[in-house]
DNA sequence: CATATACCTACTATGTCAATAGGTATTTAT
DNA sequence: ATAAATACCTATTGACATAGTAGGTATATG
C-alpha cells in the first residue's frame, strides 16, 4: 500500500519538531527541510494543515517556527492521516449502482469495511511518543543523529 | 482507504463466475457485465489479468467464457490484489534521499512495513469460498438473488 | 528598520484511473 | 462453409490527483 509523500513528510516533520523543540525553541520550516531533505516550499503547504488540526503550534516572525500542539502521547497517527489525506482513513464510497445481487454492497461490508477498520484501529492506537521510542530502540546511533 | 474499481470489479466477477459456473457452464463477460452492471469493455481488460494469474480459466469461441482456475478455497484475496493492482500490497519504495537521521527509513520500518504486513496477512488469510459463505450468511435473500 | 519567519494562492508537469473504441483470432452451432 | 458469439489485444481519452514550483503578504523579532 502506498502512502502519499504529504503524510510521510508531515510525519517526519512532526518527529523532527518533537525532537528539536525539546530545548524550548521553535523549529522553523527551513531547519526541517534542510535536515530531512524535503522541499521547503512543499513543507510550507503541509505544516499549516498540521497546525489547523491542532497537532502543532506556529509562532510567526523572526525566530518563529513550530512546536507540538499537544503532548506527543496524544498525537495519534490517525490524526496525521486525517489532517493530510482525505482518503486514507475514508471508507469506500457507497456502491454506485447495484447489480442483481447487491454483490457490491456485500463485498463492501465483508471486505473493505474490515480492512478500513483494521487500518483505522492501528492508526488510532499509534502515538507519536510510542513511535519515537520505537525508533530510538531500533538504533542508538540513529537516535544520536537525530539530536545532533 | 480506497480500493480501485479494477480490484472491486475483479472480485465481483470472481464471485459471479464461482456462482454461475456451478452447473458446469462457462460464464461470459457479457453475462457478468449485465448482472453486475459493469462496463463490458472494461471487464474485458480485467478478466485476462485474472486468467494470467491462474484464478480463472478461459474458453474462447461461441458458448465460451470463464470458470474458476482452481477451487474457491484456494483463491486468496491477496492473489486478486496482486493480479489487478501493483501498489496495493507493494511496500513503500526504499527511501529516496535520507536526511541527517535516517528518519525516513525509521518511519518506513516502524509504520509502513507494519501496516503493509497487516494488510497482507488479512489478504492472504481470506479465501474466495470463505467470502462466499460470509456473504450468504448475511442475507438469504441476497444469496437467492445471486443465483437467479 | 531589516530580516526571518509563517502563510496564502496560483500554476504546472506528470502520472494514474476508469473507461471507450475498434479490431483480430477462435470456437461452436447451424 | 458460414455466421455468430466469444476471448483477447492495443490505442486513445477525459478527468483527476500528486508532487511539487513560484511569487507574494503579513508578522514578529533583533
Amino acid at each position: 500500500m502506498r502512502v502519499s509523500t504529504r503524510v510521510e513528510y508531515g510525519l517526519m516533520a512532526l518527529v523532527d519538531i518533537a525532537i528539536h523543540s525539546e530545548n524550548g525553541e521553535s523549529v522553523s520550516t527551513t531547519e526541517i527541510a534542510d535536515r530531512q531533505k524535503i522541499s521547503q516550499k512543499y513543507l510550507e503547504q503541509i505544516l499549516p494543515q498540521l497546525r489547523q488540526a491542532g497537532l502543532i503550534k506556529a509562532q510567526k516572525g523572526l525566530r518563529g517556527g513550530y512546536r507540538l500542539g499537544k503532548p506527543a502521547e496524544e498525537v495519534l497517527l490517525a490524526d496525521v492521516f486525517n489532517a493530510l489525506d482525505d482518503s486514507i482513513l475514508a471508507e469506500m464510497e457507497s456502491p454506485r449502482e447495484e447489480g442483481d445481487g447487491a454483490l457490491r454492497g456485500c463485498i463492501n461490508e465483508c471486505l473493505w469495511e474490515k480492512i478500513n477498520k483494521n487500518l483505522s484501529d492501528f492508526a488510532k492506537g499509534k502515538t507519536l511518543s510510542e513511535f519515537l521510542i520505537e525508533c530510538r530502540n531500533k538504533s542508538i546511533r540513529g537516535w544520536d543523529m537525530y539530536v545532533i
